[in-house]
DNA sequence: AAGTGGTCTAGACCACTTG
DNA sequence: AAGTGGTCTAGACCACTTG
């Protein structure tokens, strides 16, 4: 299984810049440059570029060219933290339950969300995180076995799944969505609260180079947890 | 100046949808369908098609065809957009109350939040923002004096206070905090919805080069608003 | 088997910026 | 005038899902 020509030249241009070879504000090759350096059509070469324009890499400009974007201050924005780093940071007790680890058929939904072929497995995770006892996070976790094969074989009470997709399939790219909801029943109690409480839930899609790794809906109490970022413009 | 073709492609499909002809969950034309209506080639309708995917109001699934997603508002956390603007994106219609416009003495805590003396004059507005009739967002917000002192006598009918700020102190930093809350009575009221219900409320800072320019509460129902991310690593 | 989306080609004309 | 990106065409082959 290769990757389609386009990804491709889009991982080069990311090395190039990555390695310091294209700094900040410095030109990158055209499409047409592109297209007989890789042996390819302009709009294959012109796919990659754009695409790495609406990621945010580069900036282009009909008629002088395509640059190496100003690198964002984003990082500390919404960055994907790893919930046991983020509890101890607070001087806290990090500690967690498996509750579920197994292998899925995907249906439809979570078929486009892992980028994968309908009735494939997958696995799915679930772990409730504790902060000093105190049960902050439910982690539901969908992953993609064709990029992770072994994710099933891990031992999550001495690595979270974060830390061990971290070393696996190291993040390129992640979407997160924040909604407010009400607590399930089910929820209220494994969180130990009442019945009427909002809850923060995030999902979070993330992406290595290879494509989708994992779907992660990850449930907090809204009065125990909160987001924050911090953007510099 | 006529619009590209493939933008009247989306627009069309914008409009079965906002109309409720195409309603969630609905089958789009295919890629051939659309360039047979239109008369374009098929890679100016999949141009369409592939738009509106990115941007969430469609999901396609290769071999199934493309289908109209799942509505939901969504904003940002990595922008500070104008919720106006925001709305008018979707295709829909923004409007606004305003509740209070009035000058009030900060108490100790929004003296420090504000950067200001205490006992200072600073602003305080309260509007409700409307998607289509749909109440989606009360905006409670406290200006500062110093650096913004005509705030109060704008017109917040024809211009938002986000819109306003952008103008006479542009953005230099911000900082969010996102929560998630039960609705009190009054909200439950002024959103229309049933009293226990979760919402979503950030607390934005932001900053102008001179300073602390404005602290803004955003108040916004669960099941009708939610907030985005996008990060390229 | 027919339809769908995913990738790709080798051209074209255009608006725009640069030397 | 030459190069660049923006739009568009009319084909092609493929992997995949559906009846």
């Amino acid at each position: 299984m290769t990757l389609p020509k386009f990804s491709q030249i889009k991982q080069h241009i990311c090395q190039q810049i990555e390695v310091g070879a294209w700094p900040q504000h410095s030109k990158v090759p055209s499409e047409n440059e592109l297209a007989g350096q890789f042996s390819v059509s302009r709009m294959t070469a012109r796919r990659a570029l754009q695409e790495l324009t609406e990621q945010g890499l580069l900036v282009r400009s009909q008629g002088a060219g395509t640059f190496v974007a100003t690198f964002k201050s984003q990082s500390s924005l919404l960055e994907i933290k790893n919930i046991a780093e983020e509890i101890s940071e607070r001087g806290h007790q990090h500690s967690s339950v498996l509750h579920q680890l197994k292998t899925i058929n995907v249906d439809a939904e979570m078929a486009i969300l892992l980028n994968v072929k309908q009735d494939t497995q997958v696995f799915y995770s679930e772990i409730l995180h504790f902060e000093n006892d105190q049960a902050i996070q439910l982690e539901q976790r969908f992953v993609n076995s064709v990029l992770v094969p072994e994710y099933n074989q891990q031992d999550f009470s001495v690595i979270t799944p974060h830390e061990y997709l971290s070393m696996v399939a190291p993040l390129t790219e992640a979407t997160h969505e924040v909604e407010a909801i009400l607590a399930s029943a089910e929820l209220a109690i494994q969180f130990g609260i009442k019945a009427p409480t909002a809850c923060l839930q995030v999902k979070r899609r993330t992406w290595s180079s290879q494509g989708v790794v994992s779907f992660a809906i990850l449930t907090s109490p809204g009065d125990k947890y909160r987001l924050g970022s911090h953007l510099v413009f």
